[in-house]
Parts: C-alpha cells; structure tokens; sequence
RNA sequence: CGGGGAGUAGCGUAGUCCGGUUUAACGCGCCUGCUUUGGGAGCAGGAGAUCGGAGGUUCGAAUCCUCUCUCCCCGACCA
C-alpha cells in the first residue's frame, strides 16, 4: 500500500457525532464513514481490518468442518410466515414490495432460509451431522442504532448452523462452535469470556454469549469473581442479599398519591427492601400477581420464560377489577387470584405492600399467614453485591459488547421448514438445529476499545489493516527499496510516502495503528541506521540498513505463532 | 417510542439570549509559489457557506415565531 496514492483520510479532530472511543478512532483514522443513522461506509482500512477477522473466523469455521455458502439476502414474505416471524419481527425488520407488489424482507438472520435448504436437500441420517455457514450483511432496522459500528441497522454477520439428527449430536455441534470461538477471538486479540444468555427471539435452547467488557458495552453481566460463574444480566441467578426483618404490627397507613416504592417508603420510614412490590398482569384474560421486594427489579425475561409471552401488565381498571384498588396501592393480602413471588421475598417474613385500597398501604403483613403465595420462583435481575448461585462468592457487574451468540435451536425451525430426515430405523424426524453468530464490525470496535491507549492505537498483528508500516522522512528511495523487500517477504506492509512534515506523518500512524513502524529519515541514514518501533509497547530499536528487513519479518513472524 | 443535546465552508468551532458595524468570523485542511523536513513547519497569495429545510414577523433575520428534516447521547431490543 503506498499511502500518497491511496484513500486514508484522517482527521485530526474528534467529530462532533461521535462519542466513544471506537466511533472516534475509526473515523479519525479514516476507516469508515457515516452515510445515515446506523449505515456506514467501509472505506479501504476499514474494510481491511474487517476482511482479516472474516478471514480468521472463516479458518476457524473451516477446521471444525463449517461449510461455506452464500444465501439471499432478499427473502419472501410467505417463509417468514412458516415460522411466524414475519409478525415476530415486527418493526426490526426491514420489509419491501417488488413490482408484482409482493412482500419481502431483508433478512435480519437467516435461521427460516437455512432449515429452508435443509429441508429440500436432506432426506436421511447418514447426512449429518452438518454445519453450514456464511457471511452475509443483516438488516435490522434498530429502534436506536449507536456506538458508531457497534450497533447498526446494517452489519456483516458470520451466521452458522448446524444439523444434527438428536440432542446429543447438537451439543457436539454446539461444543465445536463454543471452542472455534474461543480460537477465534483469542486469535483476534479479544480479552472475552463466555457467559450463560438468553435466546430471545432466536429460540429458547441453551445459549452462550462471547463477551468483552467494555464501558460502551450494551449488556451487563454479572461475574462471580471467585468461581466461575459468568450470565448476561437477563438470565443471571443469585442470592438476594438480605434484608433487615420489619418489626412492625399490622397497621394501615394513610399514604395518599404515593405509588412508587421510592416515594413509599420515604413516607412510611421503612427500607425499599422491607417494601413488597406487587405488579398486576394479564394473561389471556386472566389475572396473575408478581410479587418482587422492593430493592429489585423484576426480569422481563424471566417473567417472559416463566409466563410465557401472552403477558401484559395490567391497566388500571384490571386493577379495581381484581384487586379493588388503583395501580401503585396493590398488595398480596387478602387476594384469590394466582400469586407468584420472587425468592427475594424468601428472606423475610414481614412486609409493608399496598394496602389493596386507593391511598393507603399497610405495614407489617406477614407472607406466609397473609398472602396465598402459589409459588416462590426467580422473577428478579440480579444484581451487582447478590450471592454468586454456586459458590459463596458475591456477583460483580460488568458493562460488556457481546462479540458472538451461540444457540440451541432445537426443532423450533425444522418443523416450520418441514427440515426432516430419516432415521436408521426409517423413521422421520425434525433435524435438530443450533444457530451461532458472529458480528464481524462490532470485533473490531471492541479491538480498538481494547487497545487504544494513551492516543495512540495498536492492533494485534493478526487483524492489523497492514503488519508494518515505513514512515519515509522524505528518504522514498530507501524506503521504497525496504517496501518491496519486506512485500516479497511476504508481508502486509504499508509505504507513507507523502510529502509532509514528520509530526503529521507520525501522528496519523499513531492514529491507524499499524503495529511495527519503520521510520526512515536523513537523520538516521547519515549513520546507516533506522528505526523500528513496537507500537504496543511503545520500544524502538535503531537497527543498520541492511538488517531491517530480517529483523522486522522476525518480530512479526514471532508474534503470528 | 419516552427523555436530553446538536445542525454555520471538507473537519472543528465563535456569533444566536439582546435582530442592523458581518461583504458571515476563527483554527485546521485544500490550491499556487518559494523556503523547510525525526512529533501536526514558515512566508506570500488564493478558492471555499444560499448559516439543515419550508413558511412567517420586520425597513432589515444565522439571530425572533411556526412547522419540518437530520444526527448524536440516555432508557425498552440484538451480532
């Protein structure tokens, strides 16, 4: 790459749209460009770097026996009905007409045209199991796309699935994507770990996501920094901490036009966690009170797995229906409808809760001679200083990006795709399917947020837009002569040659962070000398002319084993 | 969608409250010439903006009013 005839437009000043590090460095270091909110432009250092983790990810797919292809990005309307996302979607999914007015859809994952192929090529057991793989860009059309390329309304995803014919032959499928992941970032340079998560819209199988913590991250995951427990904020499981009994007799408390437990237990001179929250919700007609202490918030994830996805949370007339009293002043007491509690409640006996009449609550209702609890069960996001569930440990939380998401599927979409096979015994059955993504942009968000210190940045060899880089101090004759040298050595090497002052020069190499950096300038020439700086750890050595190219193709051929 | 912020030259900003001394300013970048070359060079000359858009108020609007578009950030979704 010779730099003085190619496009690497840096910018010495932070834009004003851009907030976190790794929306700043990748448009000041020339590397993407915004088109519209959450569409970017990958100019050529930008799309280099994304084409070696493209190509690390593919290596790693290949050794597990991942067999590339290349779907539709454009899909119709009647697939999407078979597995009934086309509703689930909803305004995610980016939909169009063609000329015959016929609907269709940008695909945002591609799990229904997947089973879909399954379904017309594969008729028996002796075929599988099988991985099938791509990349291909995703469309969604975010609620609110943000953090640069973090999250966008179009991405490149390495998007996986396998096709084994029983559970057991999944959960081989599922281990070999689990450790080619881990190669995978490993060999990018991630510092990740893995944590149990949520399957979401995806599926409701067994899910693991690839984390890296990161203060632009979007998830919370709760870490047990004593074992290792590791769970995305939604499913993480913990040990409520406990909470001082409430000594107090039965008594009802006028509390007028106070509903939220902040605005309560002020009133009351009690703790929030002394404090029942009770939240009415309908399912099919039918009420259902949740009960959460006061200190936590419930889980609409697990309430959503526990209750299944019919829930709505009550409007005020449920309320005086069911409860004879208005939203804000509900409790547990006294009510024959089906009561569920989360396990925090477990921790004591004695509560204050809405007193089931408009403006007062009551203090000193006991759970267990008061209420009708049904069932005590996990309905709360655990939080940050709650005990780890499987040793004594206490849960730290830490903002994360979520680098990859490896699922069971199940039968979910074989079924809607009809995608069977027979079995040895002639039987037929649904394929069983995983699903495993990879978003290959945000990797490289993640790296710079990673290794961007001190302003300057580093990228690890492997994913580097280019291994090495000549700074030619106006010595393009040299430096031009090193340049073939070190192409024919095989390396990925990069030329500045531009006619500018050595500031501007270095600093716009801080700036794309090449990882080794030559610098040839009349200064050291006079001695027959030149420079190599390590970017990473910030150490030159002054090295003769003739022993450049060796030296550099050791430091960087020691650095890709 | 709810809450907050911002749109002035390629980029970053000032000016906006309190209309007119503004032919819209400054830094960087860009073009020409000469000089310079180990951490964002110097001098001289030059190009570049219908101040996000539409309407209105006014003798006069970047500045006031109304509507509208776009972008960013914080929350509900996901690679």
């Amino acid at each position: 790459m010779i730099w003085s005839k190619s496009l690497v437009p840096t910018l010495r000043e932070d834009p004003r749209q851009a907030e976190n590090v790794s929306h700043k460095i990748l448009l000041r270091a020339g590397f993407v460009r915004p088109l519209a909110s959450g569409l970017y432009n990958y100019l050529p250092f930008g799309l280099k770097v994304c084409q070696k983790v493209t190509q690390i990810i593919r290596e790693e797919m290949n050794r597990i026996g991942g067999q590339e292809m290349h779907l539709s990005a454009l899909s119709p309307r009647s697939m999407w009905e078979r597995s009934g996302r086309w509703n689930a979607f909803g305004d995610d999914m980016f939909r169009l007409k063609d000329r015959k007015q016929q609907d269709l859809a940008l695909c945002p994952t591609h799990e229904e045209v997947m089973a879909l192929i399954a379904s017309k090529e594969l008729r028996s057991y002796k075929e599988l199991p099988q991985i099938w793989y791509q990349f291909q860009t995703k469309f969604r059309d975010e609620p609110r796309p943000r953090g640069g390329v973090l999250r966008t309304r179009q991405f490149t995803m390495k998007d996986s699935y396998s096709f084994d014919l029983d559970y057991e032959g999944l959960d081989a499928s599922f281990k070999l994507h689990s450790e080619a992941y881990s190669r995978m970032f490993s060999r990018m340079g991630h510092d990740f770990f893995i944590v149990q998560a949520s399957g979401g819209l995806m599926g409701a199988g067994e899910s693991h996501e690839f984390m890296v913590e990161a203060s632009s991250g979007e998830d919370i995951s709760l870490v047990c920094p004593e074992c290792d427990y590791r769970a995305n904020a939604e499913v993480a499981e913990g040990r409520p901490v406990s909470s001082p009994a409430l000594d107090s007799k039965k008594e009802k408390i006028h509390t007028p036009g106070l509903k939220t437990v902040e605005e309560v237990s002020g009133f009351l001179g009690v703790k929030p966690s002394q404090l029942v929250k009770s939240i009415l919700f309908v399912k099919d007609g039918k009420p259902l009170l949740v009960l959460v202490r006061g200190d936590y918030d419930f889980s609409e994830e697990k309430l959503k797995r526990a209750f299944g996805t019919g829930l709505e949370p009550a409007e005020n007339e449920d309320a005086e229906k069911h409860m004879g009293a208005s939203l804000g002043f509900l409790g547990p007491q006294g009510v024959d409808i089906d009561i569920y509690a989360d396990i925090s409640l477990e921790t004591a006996d004695i509560f204050a809760a809405g007193a089931n009449e408009d403006d007062y609550h009551i203090l000193g209702i006991s759970l267990s001679d008061d209420a009708n609890i049904k069932e005590y069960m996990d309905l709360r996001t655990v939080r940050a200083g709650d005990g780890c569930p499987n040793c004594k440990g206490s849960l730290q939380e830490k903002r994360t990006i979520e680098l990859g998401h490896i699922f069971k599927l199940g039968t979910k979409y074989s079924e809607a795709m009809g995608a069977n096979v027979l079995d040895a015994e002639g039987k037929e059955h649904p394929i069983v399917m995983g699903s495993y993504g990879i978003g290959v942009e945000r990797s490289m968000a993640a790296l710079i947020d990673r290794y961007y210190k001190n302003d300057v940045m580093a990228w690890p060899v492997a994913v580097a837009p280019y291994e090495v880089q000549i700074v030619s101090l106006g010595e393009n004759e040299v430096s031009g002569r090193f340049y073939k040298e070190l192409a024919s050595d095989g390396l990925d090497v990069a030329l500045d040659d531009r006619d500018m002052a050595p500031g501007a020069k270095f600093a716009d190499a801080d700036l794309i962070g090449i990882p080794y950096r030559i610098v040839v300038g009349p200064r050291g020439l006079k001695q027959g000398k030149v420079d190599i700086r390590k970017l990473a750890t910030d150490e030159t050595i002054n090295v003769a002319v003739d022993d450049v190219v060796t030296k550099v193709s050791q430091m960087i051929s020691a650095e890709k084993d």
